[in-house]
DNA sequence: CGGACAATTGGTAGCGCTACCATATTTTGG
DNA sequence: CCAAAATATGGTAGCGCTACCAATTGTCCG
């Protein structure tokens, strides 16, 4: 006679600790996710059972049981772009106070592994979902809106949200990073872009608005490659393009560390830096104010995306309704020495 | 009269599936987990009647029945550090084609985090865990020795594995690194170290082994922060390294952000590298190769790191014993021009 | 002081799946 | 040609938890 254990290798249950502290199973239950549904006493002899048998209560049979997995499903394209990275501390950091767990996929850049992945996390019935940014396949969107959860894009405000938004303009970053580089008194600026995923583009897009609009875009100043962005690419790229095009004045990279890469062969060419190129970034990773010369770039706020993102979600899972649907975190722009053509 | 669909929302289930395709609900879970097992003709049947009523299996429900999750439990002290993003990316990449999930958690540097973060993934019954170095706590230790799953320690090696490991010594990296750095001629070598986690003592360690052995050792060329690290406190340790020991010749640092901090500080002061300093860093970054000039560096096998343990995990769900409990991955020191004082 | 109402607690019946075992059905070997 | 063994399929009984509803107790007010 066992007809327990069957399976489960003796964890203590939620019977167990019913049994040790005298009450329904579904007392315990309550006193574990409501509390406040529960008189002090009894909540106390619960709690006592609870640490007594070390039980922690089971999340598969709980999710089975509500049809809901205390889980957020992220998805994000890249795990290694510090960018990524940080927003997923941001969502992380937000989390980890409360009942729920993170799913972690990494998309690729591809669509069609993000519409796998939405699958599996589907299969899961997460509390929630975030996506990157707001280029998903028709199926993707379809998953998505039809997922009895809240969903947010983040890293992109556009029009038309699935859910909910939280991002910025990447095109009115690239044009403001542009239009600074004018202004500062560069005329032959090139455009260095690497992978070119949607976010990409639409920064090459600002940055051919505030071109055009000083007069001064020549397609033959933009340089892209749909291959994963490095510092030794934008070396490359780099050198590509001053072949390509002698006169040229400045760059503006699609990332930091294609700018990176261009800073350092300046100084292996030794080109000097801003005078004869300007170099301005795109995201401002920690090291663009430590370079020497420091380096222009656009701050992104990351992290809060991230947490803001958490922030409206478990507000809609709260069954509030969200203030605003889509926020604009914007951006800010750095202006350093790597620009500054006078001054300093 | 719908005892059905009281919470699902109507998503279609094994039953479903079964029903239509004319079978048992029990052959329909064989034909999806043990397809081998089934009959050609039924299989296909099957296969049939999942693709048209958009059948996917509940993981809940499956975790609960067979009471084991599909889900590889990772645990890093960081995300946002290049170094674990990379074992990270190596660990989803391995398992992508796979039916497991990854839950990934972040421990802050803190054993009680990683703690807490064990008992929310043990709650899960996870197929596998995999956690970061070899200096967990007691009680984590004994959570993960009683863990009915497989365990791989990574990015260390060292004796009395919880159950496997894979990783390397970064007691002989910080050792070589110093060596090598001793050879081209350099004495009075300063060590920079952040966070100075379990790992970095090592590296330490290292460093300071291969000093002693050469009768240089000197505690005051040791400069370390329990802050983490970063670029900019990379040119803030070693400004402060510089005034306490004017005589410096040059740095080893715990990790490449230090070590390019150093550089862009020595670029800003005007210190030729690697004639009056050289400079070392650790786990070899991209950038270092493109740095000007370009930076030594002890090249870790980060991505393989997580693609072995999985591998190795992978074989012990799948029941046979491991050929090593222990694999060394070792590392490769790159020679480079921040420390190549003659040459070049 | 009785009845409406809130606050507590518990029982029942699954959630959707798979482990275990039983029952056909086919194959094998002597 | 038949028993034994292998193969293929299905039924039953949960896995551990919570939604739903019922039952019990205490509380308030006319």
């Amino acid at each position: 006679m066992r007809p327990r254990s069957r399976r489960g290798g003796g964890r203590p249950t939620i019977a167990d600790v019913a049994r040790l502290a005298g009450v329904g199973a579904i007392t315990v239950s309550r006193a574990l996710r409501e509390p406040e549904r529960v008189s002090t006493s009894l909540r106390l002899q619960i709690e006592r059972a609870v640490s007594d048998l070390g039980y922690v209560p089971d999340q598969n049979a709980r999710a089975l049981a509500s049809a809901r997995a205390e889980v957020f499903g992220v998805l994000v394209p890249s795990l290694t772009n510090s960018v990524f990275a940080e927003v997923v501390r941001g969502i992380y950091d937000s989390l980890s106070d409360g009942p729920f767990r993170v799913q972690l996929g990494n998309t690729h850049y591809s669509g069609l592994e993000e519409e796998r992945l939405l699958q599996v996390f589907l299969s899961q019935r997460p509390a929630a979902l975030i996506v990157s940014g707001i280029d998903q396949t028709k199926v993707a969107r379809s998953l998505l809106e039809n997922a009895d959860c809240p969903v947010v894009q983040i890293m992109e405000t556009g029009p038309d949200p699935i859910d909910m938004m939280v991002g910025f303009s990447h095109f009115d970053g690239g044009r403001a990073a542009t239009a600074h580089m004018i202004e500062g008194g560069y005329r032959r600026i090139g455009f260095l872009g690497a992978r070119m995923d949607p976010r990409s583009q639409r920064r090459l897009a600002g940055y051919r608005a505030a071109m055009e609009a000083a007069g001064l875009f020549d397609q033959r100043l933009v340089s892209t490659t749909p291959v994963p962005s490095s510092v030794s690419l934008g070396r490359d790229l780099f050198r590509d393009a001053l072949a390509k095009m002698p006169t040229l004045d400045g760059v503006f990279c699609n990332n930091d560390d294609l700018a990176l890469g261009v800073l350092f062969e300046c100084h292996r060419a030794s080109i000097a830096v801003p005078q004869s190129i300007g170099i301005a970034g795109f995201n401002d990773l920690d090291m663009m104010q430590v370079a020497f010369p420091s380096v222009t770039s656009i701050r992104t706020h990351r992290y809060e995306i991230g947490r803001q993102a958490v922030v409206m979600a478990q507000a809609a899972i709260a069954g509030e309704r969200p203030g605003q649907r889509i926020v604009d975190l914007g951006f800010d722009l750095q202006r350093r020495e790597s620009t500054a053509r006078s001054g300093r």
